[in-house]
RNA sequence: GGUCUCUUGGCCGAGUGGCUAGGCAGCGGUCUGCAAAACCGUGUACGGCGGUUCGAAUCCGCCAGAGACCUCCA
């Protein structure tokens, strides 16, 4: 029995036990990126926290239907006083290429970022370029229902009609005489009636590129308003699971609401669901504080705040060892723990293969599946799953060392269920087993070595034998004696990330192949 | 300034009233020609002050510190 999935509502601030709309149908949004630089560390996160939901309904038997949207345009700087620049259309003009461009260039990072982090693609992934006349319809209908106005062939969505019939701020916990008194009013000659109100269209100026036609004239959509019209669009007006960054609560996710339900007359979300952030030295990461890091340079530790580099894996069980709604605070000494947390992890699942067996068993399997998924179940807490999945490698470390026994029925179910937690809904994957580059020339070259090495060890030539072993290491191939033989793996072969900074003796560089 | 959140052992991080979370580091040990790795064992922490309670890291109050949102941000 899996029992019941208990999620944390942003909306209500209180755990539900989950209820699809549909019988085991799941209805899951998500903010994606607006796709203008490079992805950075911080978009890890709600990335693999939403990768562990679909992951995980996925596993409860949910067929789940994931939409993760990409942002190409609308998602302006400093919207609040109007001069705000598109983010694309800003870095289009920097770079002196097509808003599309800038685009795909960095689409392209992100889903390589990814799938280096094995996220799951989303089952849709609607780019709010491709949803324009959507968005104008959804527009026409909020006009219809009296909370939108055109003005110089702009159209903004009128917070303060909104909030005389519905609760504007509900999700965000404010009131709209709270946002009142602390919104700064323009001195400008504003063309919004209220400077809380936002745009559902904008004019485009003269100069800018990215320009469609619309009955208000051209220009081109709000940054809110591509959630709504997609998310509908897609899962209905009315489906289970919105999620995305604590970050965007306000104003982007309220600005959701609102216009959502100013369109339907009701709210299209049943679970809202934020991730909380990643922090560095207790400040959430950004480009003007100077600690921003982008994935490629985690992947190769080509910061000046990193000591080495991170694989994907590590900085997936890193995100994974924290509960998704606290923050985590990134330092080179919490990753180290976690590569290090995770190779342990990593031995006990291979070791699983190795051992024998015996008629009965003194480890509790059962129990210990429980717990798992008694942890998961409760909000996602993935860091309580894998407490209990190392106190798992302590029992697994006891069988093989014959302190405990265990049956081949338990060994059996423990194998599946270690891989069905481990690879399936962590979603971790073994980077060593990435062997591909050992290749066979490579691998007989080394076992002749390994063998010369054994003939002087037999005849206790240490000098012999200890040479060997230095040079191997001295060109990236690391030799370590088991009780089962010499093991060997290359340390970070060239052509994945950190492959290039291993010969440069740099000496932690994660190790890949084996 | 307004709204909200947080403060756990060397580091990261679970935990909402009683039962050693877990990982990493450290220390001790096993193994080993040495080294590395691996494995085993080991730590009774909860910002300060007061209150409620038989009992508080966990509830309440005050104080101190940190952070988030209010402006783009995952």
């Amino acid at each position: 029995m899996k029992g019941d999935f208990v999620i944390y509502n942003s909306l209500t601030r209180k755990k539900e036990i989950f209820k699809p709309l549909v019988e085991d149908r799941v209805g899951l949004y998500v903010c994606g990126p607006t796709v203008y630089s490079d992805s950075h560390l911080g978009h890890s996160r709600p990335n693999i926290t939403f990768d562990l939901l679909f992951r995980y309904l996925t596993f409860l038997g949910y067929k789940v239907r994931y939409v993760r949207n990409i942002t190409d345009v609308g998602h302006l700087e400093g919207e609040v006083d109007e001069t705000g620049e598109d983010k694309i259309s800003k870095k289009a003009r920097l770079e002196q290429i097509e808003p599309m461009e800038v685009v795909q260039k960095y689409m392209n990072t992100f889903h390589k970022n990814m799938e280096e982090l094995n996220i799951l693609p989303p089952g849709i992934e609607p780019r709010a370029s491709g949803h324009i006349i959507e968005q104008q319809l959804m527009i026409d209908s909020i006009i219809e229902k009296g909370f939108g106005y055109e003005q110089n062939g702009s159209v903004y969505f009128d917070v303060e009609k909104y909030n005389g019939q519905y609760n504007y701020g509900k999700l965000s916990g404010r009131n709209l005489d709270d946002i009142k008194t602390n919104t700064r009013q323009l001195d400008g000659q504003s063309e919004k009636k209220n400077s809380f109100d936002f745009a559902l269209w904008k004019k485009a100026s003269p100069g800018h590129i990215m320009r469609w036609p619309s009955k208000w004239g051209e220009g081109f959509p709000g940054w809110h308003l591509e959630c709504s019209a997609m998310s509908t669009k897609y899962l209905g007006e009315i489906f289970d699971i919105h999620g995305g960054g604590m970050d965007l609560v306000f104003p982007h996710h309220e600005c959701e609401i609102a216009q959502s339900t100013a369109s339907f007359g009701h709210e299209t979300v049943r679970y809202w669901m934020h991730n909380n952030m990643i922090t560095i030295d207790g400040q959430k990461m950004a480009r003007s504080l100077g600690n921003f890091i982008t994935l490629n340079e985690l992947f190769t530790g080509n910061h000046k705040l990193l000591n080495q580099a991170y694989s994907p894996m590590t900085i997936r069980f890193f995100i994974l060892q924290a509960h998704y709604r606290s923050t985590i605070d990134f330092s080179n000494e919490a990753l180290q723990a976690s590569e290090k947390g995770l190779e342990r992890l990593m031995t006990a699942v291979k070791a699983l293969g190795e051992l024998s067996t015996s008629g009965n068993s003194t480890i509790d399997v059962a129990s210990l599946k429980e717990k798992c998924i008694a942890a998961l179940n409760d909000d996602l807490n993935s860091a309580i799953a894998i407490a209990h999945l190392f106190d798992g490698v302590k029992m697994i470390n006891s069988v093989k060392a014959g302190t405990e026994t265990i049956s081949a029925t338990d060994l059996d179910d423990l194998t599946k269920f270690y891989k069905s937690m481990v690879f399936d809904i962590l979603g971790l994957r073994d980077e060593k087993g990435a062997e591909a580059n050992d290749s066979e020339v490579l691998a007989g070259a080394v076992e002749l070595l390994i063998s010369l090495r054994k003939d002087a060890k037999a005849n206790k030539d240490w000098g012999t034998a200890d040479k060997i072993r230095n040079e191997l290491n001295a060109i990236g191939i690391e030799l370590k004696d088991t009780k089962e033989g010499v093991d060997w793996k290359v340390k970070a072969p060239p052509g994945l990330p950190g492959g290039e900074e291993w010969a440069s003796n740099k000496k932690d560089n994660y190790k890949f192949g084996r």
